[in-house]
DNA sequence: GCCGTTTTCGGCCCGACTGTTTTCAGTCG
């Protein structure tokens, strides 16, 4: 089995959530949890680094002892450390870590009081009324504690960011009707554009700040107030998802903004470089040692000024080296809606879609686009009633025809045809040289085996007609997990043959990832953004892959249908 | 356990809220 990135930072994770509860030193804690961060951040194989003998120190927070501790998991599999702690504390215990509430105190209260090491131990002591008998813990605690178990047991934990929009907008609309609050905006994950947000943080600025917080938890969607401070209040919503809200001063609106809005580790980072300025960073402003008149607060702009750094775009405050950038001010000029040109990735009712080619023309000329590229399956996918040459030739014949009679928007020629299990593709040559553009995609089989997945896909790769692969993992947010391959090989041939990676809009596959899509802009290959649209309404989902392309620190540059169509034209015809 | 714009040793982000306490620890973001 190969060693991914993921397995060596899930490890150090497990390590250093066993070593909390076990009560080990807090920093050595965190230096686990950073280096584990860091080396998700990664966009290159670790693997490939221990056998090409590369000094894994070189990584942020990755010092000897972690670079080690990496070497044995790439070369054994395992790491002998993790396993003597798990002799100490069990490592189900750290699953109690995941109930809002129990921290690793309490989690190790909980066990030696109880002997509880599972979530199904502490459910039956939470019904038998025990934990509440342990020294510091007491009814409220145990039946909160009840909640939780409750609610993970029946709900995702996170919500997709479509999802989470449509929950926000009403919610901001009424929020908005308050007359004490000066200004409402969202932050935190939400305002990052993350595929997925956990809860809701929502700042507000007023004076009344008793009054923004009863408008608040007067909500008619509101299900439980979980907490209500002076500044800050949280409450769950019927639908399930968390709002928190700080209520605040406008002087400290910028402050407030960059520390709600996260990441966390990117507040971290701003606090730590504020620190060696002598400088101290809260959610109030920027405070030179021992002055309470802020230098620096109001605006988010102002905050970044004062550390020597420009502004840098919520989508990349992730810790990923893009504070280094903002002190150079060599912060990339990311991607935005405007500038896509056209959306290459739809399907008509001439397979699954919801509506004809004229019906899905006018409504993306409507959206101000100059093209669009028809893409429908090929045959292999009988339950789309994918097409065969001969049909496919029937859809280029309409597409000549539609072109003549439509004005204002291009219609391009495209299949979406699919990578079959021995590599090859679903239609012959001869079809797919008369179209525009081919996109090429998986759709069956998608648990072959790591190596089988990539040597499938690197196949296909070899066909002349290959542009472009779409929805490279295959995966499904919330439902189904990104194929086993080895994408640094698949993206790797792709630069040599100059094919392209897409990543699909649609709100459940953001396929490419945010850490992929930087992965395949440092190979310098070019990225399709488009919808994979199956009806009219589908379209609108281009904003969801720009923000996914924004967060992979794309710039117009990288994205091939920022292109005007001749140039996408000349773009494809190269390949053929 | 990591790291260096005073440091190779001695720091390590910072404040709000809750519950169970009589002054604060634990948790969270």
């Amino acid at each position: 089995m190969p060693v991914h990135n993921s397995d060596i930072s899930d490890m150090l994770r497990k390590a250093a959530d066993l070593l909390e509860i076990e009560g080990a030193d807090e920093f050595r804690v965190r230096s686990y949890r950073q280096a584990a961060r860091s080396i998700d951040n990664l966009t290159e194989n670790l693997t490939d680094k221990v056998s090409d003998g590369e000094d894994l120190t070189g990584i942020p927070d990755v010092g000897e002892s972690i670079a080690e501790k990496i070497e044995e998991i790439v070369k054994t599999g395992s790491l002998k450390q993790l396993e003597e702690i798990k002799k100490r504390v069990p490592e189900e215990l750290a699953d109690l870590l995941n109930l809002e509430g129990i921290g690793p105190k309490r989690a190790k209260e909980i066990y030696d009081e109880l002997d509880v090491d599972s979530i199904t131990d502490l459910r039956e002591a939470v019904e038998k009324h025990k934990v509440r008998e342990i020294e510091g813990f007491g009814k409220k605690t145990e039946e909160k504690i009840g909640r939780e178990l409750e609610r993970q047991s029946n709900q995702e934990s996170r919500t997709l960011l479509s999802r989470a929009e449509e929950i926000a907008e009403p919610l901001l609309e009424y929020l908005n009707e308050c007359k004490e609050a000066d200004r409402i905006v969202i932050a935190g994950s939400y305002r990052r554009r993350k595929e997925t947000v956990g809860d809701l943080d929502i700042l507000a600025t007023g004076e009344d700040e008793e009054a923004i917080a009863n408008h608040f938890v007067s909500y008619e969607d509101v299900d439980e107030v979980i907490k209500k401070g002076e500044k800050r209040t949280s409450i769950r919503l019927k639908s399930g998802l968390q709002v928190d809200m700080a209520v605040l001063s406008k002087e400290s609106f910028g402050a407030a903004l960059i520390y709600f809005t996260g990441s966390k580790e990117h507040g971290i980072h701003l606090r730590e470089r504020a620190l060696a300025r002598d400088l101290k960073v809260n959610e109030y402003g920027i405070f030179r040692e021992g002055e309470d008149e802020p230098i620096a607060g109001e605006t988010e702009e102002e905050m970044y000024e004062a550390l020597d750094l420009a502004w840098v775009p919520p989508e990349m405050r992730e810790n990923r080296g893009e504070i280094e950038l903002a002190e150079k001010d060599n912060l990339p000029d990311l991607i935005t809606l405007d500038d896509i040109k056209g959306d290459i990735h739809m399907h008509t009712t001439y397979t699954d879609g919801g509506a004809s080619i004229r019906e899905m023309a006018e409504a993306a000329r409507d959206l101000g686009y100059q093209y669009i590229a028809i893409t429908d399956h090929s045959k292999r996918v009988n339950v789309a009633g994918g097409l065969d040459a001969d049909e496919l030739a029937e859809q280029l014949k309409e597409i000549d025809e539609l072109n003549d009679e439509t004005d204002g928007i291009r219609i391009l020629k495209g299949a979406e045809v699919d990578i079959l299990e021995d590599g090859s593709l679903d239609l012959p040559d001869d079809i797919l040289s008369r179209l525009d553009l081919r996109i090429c995609s998986v759709h069956y089989h998608m648990d072959m085996d790591s190596d089988k997945q990539t040597e499938r896909i690197l196949k296909a790769m070899d066909n002349p007609w290959f542009d472009i692969l779409a929805h490279p993992t295959g995966r499904l947010l919330q439902k189904r997990e990104a194929m086993e391959l080895d994408l640094e090989a698949i993206m790797d041939k792709a630069a040599e043959k100059k094919i392209l990676m897409e990543i699909n809009a649609n709100p459940e596959r953001l396929d490419l990832n945010d850490r992929n899509c930087k992965m395949a802009m440092e190979r310098g290959l070019m990225i399709s953004v488009a919808t994979d649209a199956h009806s009219i309404g589908d379209l609108k989902n281009m904003k969801y892959g720009v923000y996914q392309a924004r967060r992979g620190w794309l710039e117009p540059k990288n994205v091939v249908n920022t292109l005007g169509v001749d140039e996408l034209l000349e773009h494809f015809g190269k390949n053929g």
